[in-house]
DNA sequence: CTGATGACTATAG
DNA sequence: CCTATAGCCATCA
């Protein structure tokens, strides 16, 4: 697959995070369809372009921690963030069975080109 | 081509 | 809960 496409697949699938929800980069790399590609997320955040719309803030890693060293300014940036829009962020930890985002069928349904669609 | 890198994760102690 | 370690894999130098 081409890495444009993969990324613009990443990213759309981040948009998909409602306001006040957050997913992991194993998450979002399985909704997209790529397999055991957490990293490749992380790659694609990395490099977003200026201009762009992403909530990157509410990608998180798997155990509900902000990615970013503790006291380093993105970190405070994302807890930020992620604190405006109602997300509690306690001693750097978010309680994943509360906010994680959990998109029902017909949501993953309605973009089934992620998943199987190579072109 | 080869080795290093990292906004990852699962597992073990 | 924390740290260490080992897989992981697209990118980059």
């Amino acid at each position: 697959m081409d890495r444009h496409l993969r990324t613009r697949r990443i990213l759309d699938t981040i948009r998909d995070i409602p306001e006040g929800r957050v997913a992991s980069y194993g998450q979002i790399a399985d909704i997209t369809g790529l397999v055991r590609g957490a990293r490749q997320v992380g790659y694609a955040l990395r490099t977003l372009p200026d201009g762009h719309d992403v909530p990157w803030h509410r990608v998180i890693t798997v155990s509900g921690r902000i990615a970013f060293e503790k006291g380093s300014s993105r970190f405070k940036e994302q807890r930020e963030r992620l604190m405006m829009e109602g997300i509690a962020v306690n001693t750097g930890r978010i309680d994943m069975r509360t906010f994680r985002w959990q998109p029902d069928l017909d949501e993953l349904l309605w973009k089934p080109s992620s998943a199987w669609d190579e072109s």
